[in-house]
DNA sequence: GCCGTTTTCGGCCCGACTGTTTTCAGTCG
């Protein structure tokens, strides 16, 4: 699909146009645009084919050709030329944090600095010092955002930021006891992105500047970038920046509102503001200078006339729109979640028997399971072969037997074979209460076709982990989403949200995708390990981001509903 | 660049912070 290659385009020539000085109004149009194309959960080329190019909102005629260009002639000519115009390694100069496309382009300009060793040299020689408006403070900023670059890391799983911020919550708790009124974290950790590039924390306090000083005093704290008397900024085990924010009673909930984003979103409430003649800020929500709201985020919404929007929906993707029409989707909900249907075993290459699990698994309040161990080819995670398959099948029977209340499913994570094959038999298959089939091997070998016959075979319930992909090593395998969704649901197969915290597969915008073609999901943690069981609500929230409602999500069901459900039992 | 029962021209979110300034530009979120 090319929506996300225009997509990031159309990033680039914003950022090119902003070096080159152009009113930001249009660079804000080429990132609103770059953004829509991102979040679209249709082809652009079938919009184009369609002649509906025009009916996206932001893109007008000038845009238009562009995309067109690119379907085209596969790539912008306007793009090509502007690349010609710029320092070589613009992108990454742009990253630099307190270097920005002015700086960079005085810097290009006068200097000729077109690299990271360019602007190191020319910090070294004294040169970036003699350029107007440059003093040492400047030049000493520049300097940590070139070695903040050097050694920070990628964008980090939101699996990796929540327990962090659990301590941190824990920390200003225990510690500055009475002064600290109420804690929230924002931003993209509280919108439930898959990834976040840093942790912010909300706290309403009467006393900003002894909370700043606990704040900063924390354990792991590596690095102190500033420290006022409302807000901090620090960098935890010199890895993951966090910023707390601190603001009075009568601020919190328009500070949550404003801190938790995204940015998008609050641009589009600010503009619906001035429309009503109301403006808003961090501080709360003003008629002329009467303040008429903001101790509660719920302020914010209901004086703009909208239903409050979950953090997950905050990315400026129709939820607006749907909130002023007071017809946002009810959420699936981590208590609406009765069933774990993606849990490993000894058998294969978990880390507890089914018994032991089993006992743990019951104390998330679920009211059924499913063992799914890998089949016999995956030979590198301990697959079963027949034989013991059956064996296990006999196992929790007899599990079942004795346990009242709780209910084990007898199933299996079928591995499909690079051929197209499963790699167990339908005589196999059907004796097991259910299916997840997932491709482990050889992505590159015609991932789609082999995921559309195991789609096809009547005992599959479910497509594990459906792109492959792992976010912090590797992009999905190249499958066509339109097509696996199309037959998804002429079948009734469900598709997994795979909650581990490196898949997060389905992502978002596939999850939205398929639900608005009917396919059921399946959330599930893809358990090795009992610490993984938690993982549940990363894939919740994913799959919250996505607009996934309770009735889309197969893990709601009882155990009945599930059987009927079930499309070998609807024949 | 886009957009329009206020507008086909003149708007387009808002504020903090910093550093370099004699009143503001750049960067960030």
């Amino acid at each position: 699909m090319k929506n996300q290659e225009i997509s990031e385009i159309f990033f680039r020539m914003a950022d090119i146009l902003e070096f080159k000085g152009e009113v930001p109004f249009k660079v804000n149009a080429y990132r609103n645009a770059a953004r829509l194309l991102a979040d679209l959960t249709s082809d652009i080329e079938d919009i184009w084919k369609q002649g509906k190019l025009g009916e996206l909102p932001g893109i007008g005629k000038a845009l238009q050709g562009k995309i067109e260009d690119y379907l085209l002639n596969n790539k912008i000519s306007q793009y090509e030329e502007l690349l010609k115009q710029i320092p070589k390694d613009l992108f990454l100069l742009l990253s630099i944090q307190n270097f920005g496309p002015k700086t960079a382009a005085l810097a290009y300009k006068k200097l000729g600095v077109e690299t990271l060793d360019d602007l190191e040299k020319a910090i070294r020689n004294g040169k970036l010092a003699e350029l107007p408006g440059m003093g040492d403070k400047k030049i000493a900023k520049i300097s940590k955002g070139l070695e903040l670059l050097k050694t920070s890391q990628e964008r980090i799983s939101i699996g990796i930021a929540l327990p962090v911020i659990d301590g941190i919550k824990s920390y200003l708790k225990e510690n500055a006891g009475s002064i600290l009124k109420r804690l929230s974290h924002a931003g993209s950790t509280r919108r439930g992105r898959e990834t976040v590039h840093d942790i912010d924390i909300l706290a309403e306090s009467d006393n900003g500047p002894e909370l700043v000083q606990i704040f900063v005093k924390m354990p792991n704290v590596t690095q102190v970038l500033g420290a006022g008397d409302t807000k901090a900024s620090i960098i935890l085990n010199d890895r993951i920046q966090v910023d707390l924010r601190v603001v009075k009673k009568e601020s919190y909930g328009a500070a949550l509102q404003y801190f938790t984003g995204s940015q998008a979103h609050n641009i589009r409430l600010r503009g619906i503001a001035k429309n009503h003649g109301l403006k808003i800020n961090e501080y709360g929500i003003y008629d002329g200078d009467r303040k008429i709201g903001g101790e509660e985020e719920e302020d914010i919404y209901k004086l703009l006339g909208m239903d409050w929007i979950s953090p997950e929906l905050r990315e400026d993707r129709g939820e607006i729109e749907a909130a002023l029409a007071r017809t946002l989707p009810d959420l699936v909900t981590i208590d609406d979640i009765k069933s774990d249907l993606h849990i490993h075993s000894t058998y294969s290459d978990g880390q507890l028997g089914i018994k032991e699990m089993s006992e743990i698994v019951r104390t998330f309040g679920y009211t059924f399971m499913a063992i799914c161990d890998h089949s016999k080819s995956a030979f590198y995670a301990n697959g079963l072969n027949e034989d013991r398959l059956y064996q296990q099948i006999e196992e929790i029977n007899e599990l079942n037997r004795q346990n009242k209340g709780f209910h084990i499913l007898a199933g299996c994570e079928v591995d499909i074979l690079p051929n197209g094959d499963l790699d167990f038999s339908d005589n196999i298959l059907k004796k097991l209460d259910f299916v997840i089939s997932s491709i482990h091997s050889a992505f590159e070998t015609e991932p789609t076709k082999r995921t559309l016959a195991a789609i096809h075979n009547p005992y599959v319930d479910v497509i594990g982990h459906p792109t492959g992909r792992l976010i912090s090593r590797r992009d999905g395998f190249a499958v066509d989403m339109n097509e696996i969704i199309k037959h998804a649901a002429e079948t009734g197969t469900a598709l997994e949200v795979n909650s581990y915290w490196d898949r997060l597969d389905l992502s978002d915008i596939n999850i939205k995708k398929a639900i608005d073609n009917g396919v059921k999901l399946s959330i599930n943690t893809d358990t090795h390990h009992p610490n993984h069981l938690p993982m549940m609500e990363l894939g919740v929230a994913t799959a919250r981001r996505g607009w996934a409602r309770k009735q889309d999500i197969i893990n709601t069901m009882t155990l009945d509903s599930f059987r009927a459900w079930q499309k070998r039992n609807t024949i």
